[in-house]
RNA sequence: GGCGGGUUGGCGGAGAGGUUACGCAGCGGAUUGCAAAUCCGUGAAGACCGGUUCGAUUCCGGUACCCGCCUCCA
């Protein structure tokens, strides 16, 4: 079997990957707060996790992997987002008004990842459905000490756990040192956090020993995963950012309400991604949702194919800051494109042991695209083809728009794309003979406007001895090809 | 202030103590009605200072600069 080796945040070293059970292969990663578009520096963790989710599964087999991510339903945006919708006059309690929000938002979440060809998670569970398990798992905490209740609130006890700052470096004496936070008066230690709050008035809440209330942040994942995974599982997965306090406060939690588990042996943090050299932030104009970049709703009104996005993502390896630029973008296009164009009529082979071998290590997803192009140099279509799956790229479900045959976009997307894929057959048909005729004539004045037409249109123009080929590209508009027919 | 990460050729970006990274761009060539696409070839690097070593871009120390977290933002 393949070893894979991997970052382990935990001990800050590159460690080999050994299960606790070999036939189920357990990972969790946090999810999104649903209360608003996934931006592309949401995207990262989600390409880079299911990466990973397709080498364990490669490796382990399809069956023997679970991979749980949660959606985050309890969220203070998500209530401002719904109240304000109640004073604009929606109809509906302001639950149902949260409800319908967090429904929206996780329906856009799944159409813009699955664009980015990402699989779906085994389990994907929403904090609402799991209130129940966090309350015991609260309950459990005070009963051994490690958490009391204070003003409606519940406060987990930092100092009861010894570990407490192990995973982020941290020494809680340095954090208070250093804290700029104001810190409640109910609490007994500056550093101890909520694992309940209370809900006033016309804030959404359920019943609790502690009064009507709702979970705090952290809790959440520690119970989900609990739940779905047990108390021990292999990898927890999540972007720098919340190794502090999320995945601090997640460890304390778990250890101490499940002394016996082990909760997660590996922990594997994303690094941040920036957006032309900068933070991404609205007010430097460089914000943008995967939707933005999905639907060209950029700068340049240039649209990104999600394999585009994918392919930029896994440029660079995750434990590095990157940068999303437009150029970079560039370069992933047309790379695909080759690849496409030589894999599009081939079957998937055997998948390169160098690719895997890469990903093995550490995830290197660079260093897989770098054994890509090599099997593209070599002429190995069928293991290109294989090889790039496990990255999630060449799949049927990301295909559109490199296709190479016109045939197989009609077969693959008969109902979408099929008018405009007869109007690309005739218009070849008609440039074909346009240029025949103009061989002899000379004067090719006629195939000159035709073919600027079609490049106004988004369509790629190949013209050699073989004859004339047209390849939709990415900024493919087939309202403009209809108008040339 | 505390903790962590980074600095590689024009740009992006890897691995390895000594042998070509790779991609893009550039340049030269093939092909082409022109172009696009494709193919072949090619120059160019390791922030700075010191140490270890026969030999360091790769290990160790220091300096400078950049970035992130410490604020429920992946």
């Amino acid at each position: 079997m393949v070893t894979i080796r991997l970052t382990n945040s935990k001990t800050r070293r590159k460690e080999e990957f050994r299960p606790i059970d070999l036939s189920h292969v357990r990972m969790y990663v946090c999810g999104p707060t649903v209360y608003d578009r996934a931006h592309l520096g949401n995207a990262r963790p989600v390409v880079v996790f299911d990466t990973l989710y397709r080498l364990l599964r490669h490796v382990y087999g399809e069956g023997h992997v679970t991979y749980v991510r949660n959606f985050t339903d309890v969220d203070d945006k998500i209530n401002a987002e719904a109240l304000r919708r109640q004073k604009a006059g929606s109809p509906g309690t302001l639950e149902e008004l949260i409800h319908e929000r967090t429904e929206e938002t996780i329906a856009w979440y799944h159409a813009d990842m699955d664009a980015l060809g990402a699989l779906r998670p085994n389990h994907e569970p929403r904090a609402t459905d799991f209130i129940g398990q966090m309350i015991a798992m609260t309950q459990g905490l005070i009963a051994s000490g490690h958490a009391y209740a204070a003003e409606g609130h519940v406060l987990f006890r930092v100092r009861s756990y010894k570990d407490y700052g192990k995973l982020s470096g941290r020494s809680v004496d340095d954090m208070i040192a250093g804290a700029r936070v104001e810190v409640a008066p109910f609490k007994e230690d500056p550093m101890d956090f909520v694992l309940w709050k209370p809900s006033s008035g016309e804030e959404p809440g359920c019943g609790s020993p502690w009064g009507k209330g709702r979970p705090g942040w952290h809790i959440e994942c520690s119970a989900m995963a609990h739940e779905l995974l047990g108390e021990s599982l292999d990898i927890h997965g999540g972007g720098l950012d919340l190794q502090f306090p999320h995945h601090e406060n997640e460890i304390a939690q778990s250890a101490c309400a499940h002394p016996h588990g082990r909760f997660a042996q590996y922990w594997l943090h994303n690094e941040m991604l920036q957006v032309e050299g900068k933070k991404m932030s609205k007010s430097l104009g460089n914000f943008f949702t995967v939707r933005d970049l999905l639907d060209g709703n950029t700068p340049g009104g240039v649209k990104y194919p999600g394999e585009v996005i994918r392919f930029a993502l896994l440029k660079t390896h995750y434990r590095k800051p990157m940068d999303w630029t437009a150029e970079a973008a560039r370069e992933a296009s047309a790379e695909l494109s080759k690849w496409w164009t030589a894999t599009d009529k081939v079957s998937a082979g055997e998948e390169s042991t160098a690719v895997v071998a890469a990903l093995s290590d550490d995830l290197n997803t660079h260093g897989a695209l770098t054994e890509l192009r090599k099997l593209y140099k070599e002429g190995d279509f069928p293991s290109l083809k294989a090889s790039a799956h496990l990255l999630g790229l060449l799949t049927e479900e990301v295909r559109w728009p490199y296709t190479q045959s016109l045939q197989a976009t009609l077969h693959h997307n008969p109902n979408t794309f099929g008018r405009a894929t007869l109007s690309l057959n005739s218009i070849e048909d008609r440039l074909s003979k346009l240029r025949t005729a103009a061989m002899a004539s000379k004067d090719f004045s006629a195939v000159d406007a035709l073919k600027s037409a079609l490049i106004a249109a988004g369509v790629e123009v190949r013209m050699s001895k073989a004859g004339v080929e047209l390849v939709p590209g990415p900024d493919f508009d087939p309202a403009k090809l209809e108008a040339l027919l």
